[in-house]
DNA sequence: AAGCAGGTTGTTAGCGCTAACATCAGATGC
DNA sequence: GCATCTGATGTTAGCGCTAACAACCTGCTT
């Protein structure tokens, strides 16, 4: 296979750099360098390179230090795609969360983040706005990334996004239910707390506190499972306990102007009872606190105000405003925990708990 | 090569049905059904299920209908780091934030995700917690995924960081800072606003309303260089205008509470002059809005605050907390248009213009 | 009848990387 | 001195997909 031409340089002689338009066919490659071009500058192959790459300690000491060298002057990047395609191992975790805004997803998701980061996992996050129909195209979406795990907001789901998760958790992909803990008969892990829990928490508490007209005031999203599931639980309870109750829906604007709007509205609407407001979080809480503050109310004389998340506005407002307090990033860092767990030994996942149970817990403060 | 075994069943032999585990080597195949599972189930080649998967225009309505059901029947799903590596296209958008939990980037984030989820692309995102050290790692772990676009926040970067965006953009990749806007040698898109002129706008609004003693409270975030740079301009500006100006660190705690333990300082040291307070975010704002109420402080009159950001919360205390309002979310989509246009058509990339100027505007509100 | 356009499908090769095995020198044991 | 082992590196073959092109089959022209 020796070129027969004589006066052909001889390939042994050293090109002076390795440069990075020096690509051998104009085709397909994309002129970043690779761990060949790596390899031939450090004179091995690149199955050396790769393998320095992942286990230094396999190649000998002057060779890593060619290699080294090589890698810093060909300014190396690697390339996760190939690498996974090839070696089936992914540093993706895929997270889905109704929206990315709304602060009482994104505590966890940092927490999340900054528990997987150490281990070199990062995070594809897609957001659903809410919608059980986009969260199955997000999950169809990331699905196809092949990521280490799968993370999901809720025990909501398609159909169609149920059965992704669970080939996906039979294939050995972990998969876990943030923010919810209710329903066990299935075989998803879930990690966080229940929201009929603090529904009745909610209205224990405002019944306690002397409350004899009690409102929930529900969030404004449509499919916000979670805090409807609160109301609702919030309601039984007061019903079993013989105290009036009503479920209203907050209107769809702003939060804490939402919530001075409906502490308005029912102020409008008479009623001398004392009232008990619960809210499905602490900023229409806020809004209604800063709208009783405006018209004079008496709080928590006549109005008794509860608020959910125990944002840091809750512990700021006037005497504070009462609420339930949940560990959101919490729920980031057990879950981080519980995938690195299940990562480094896909045996035990099957035995672990199934669900991680957070406990809420009422904040009481000057507004009740 | 034919095996000499005359026993041997033929190849071409039918199998009933092309299952899951049916796998050919139990070597290195994870399992997951592939375009490979889904032709031999449709009865046709790897190449024309591709083909119809990314432009079904091209195959026979006939043939089309098979692989349909076939994919259907397999339950496929794509291999995005395969079609990635081998056709080079990447449907990936790196995000690097400071922190995916502060509103103030999240809702650019989310405004983001949402311009980008039309056109199929997802984000990867990842945070440096207000480090440069870390923003450089970040932004060679999402290199490494061949990302379409690269976002980043702010203008400051190490020399390292800097080096790579500049590669990534010469191989084609589109890169983006938000947030910020003021150098303009580089050849980096910046989307944002100038937080020199917010300073300096805040200074003036404050010297406008007559106030004689100006404080700006900075954020207690080392790393986080645009509040220092607009408390900077603020100072300036200030003395430009003749009047007396400090620029102190808040407390580093919770921001709202820091914003309360400061106005509480300054009110403890005395001074007579009518006080304009300006704060790196609405935050402190609203908690030095509740101290002053709590200390029954004469709001303008005796103490003007000024936030930053235009959050829910500056519309709903009392007569209106006066703010700076910077369009969060248009950062986002001008970022998620931009981006699309320059993967569209990279040529007029270079064309277009380098700087997306937003307008800061200052809301007078009831503190001021 | 040969040729040719146009639509449909197949073949080949390779993206960049890594698992599994093969190789090969030098050190060790008996 | 020769088998054996050990450590360092190379070879081969693919991961699942797609670009480029080749092959083929109509139907239609000349």
């Amino acid at each position: 296979m020796a070129n027969p031409r004589k006066s052909t340089p001889p390939l042994a002689a050293q090109p002076p750099v390795v440069r990075r338009a020096a690509v051998l066919q104009p085709g397909r490659s994309h002129g970043r360098p690779t761990q060949a071009t790596v390899a031939a500058q450090a004179g091995v192959t690149t199955m050396t390179v790769s393998r320095y790459l992942r286990s230094p300690g396999l190649v000998a000491p002057p060779t890593a230090a060619r290699i080294d060298a090589a890698l810093i002057e060909t300014g190396y990047t690697p390339n996760k795609s190939a690498g996974l395609l090839a070696g089936r191992r992914s540093s993706i975790v895929a997270v889905i969360v109704p929206s990315i805004a709304n602060s009482i997803f994104s505590e966890t998701v940092q927490a999340l983040s900054d528990g997987l980061q150490a281990h070199e996992l990062e995070l594809l996050l897609a957001s659903t706005n809410y919608t059980l129909e986009r969260e199955e195209q997000q999950i169809r979406a990331v699905l196809a990334w092949s990521p280490a795990a799968l993370v999901v907001t809720g025990r909501r789901h398609t159909a169609a996004a149920m059965a992704m998760m669970h080939q996906a958790q039979a294939d050995g992909t972990p998969v876990v239910e943030i923010w919810d803990c209710e329903a066990s008969d299935r075989e998803i892990v879930q990690i966080g707390f229940s929201h009929t829990l603090v529904g009745e928490l909610m209205a224990q508490h405002l019944i306690g506190r002397g409350c004899r007209d009690l409102v929930y005031v529900d969030s404004a999203v449509p499919e916000d499972f979670r805090a409807h599931e609160r109301g609702k639980a919030f309601a039984k309870a007061a019903r079993a306990a013989r105290v009036p109750v009503r479920v209203l829906q907050a209107p769809a604007m702003e939060p804490m102007a939402a919530g001075r709007a409906m502490l308005r509205q029912l102020l409008a609407q008479g009623g001398q009872q004392r009232l008990g407001m619960a809210f499905a979080s602490d900023y229409p809480a806020a809004g209604a606190w800063l709208q009783a503050q405006d018209a004079g109310l008496l709080v928590p004389g006549r109005l008794s105000l509860l608020g959910f998340g125990d944002y840091p506005i809750a512990a700021q407002l006037g005497s504070g405003l009462s609420t339930v307090s949940v560990d959101r990033r919490g729920i980031g860092s057990v879950c981080a925990r519980h995938l690195l767990a299940s990562l480094l030994s896909p045996a035990t996942e099957a035995v672990s708990p199934r669900q991680r149970v957070m406990l809420p817990r009422i904040l009481q403060r000057g507004s009740t």
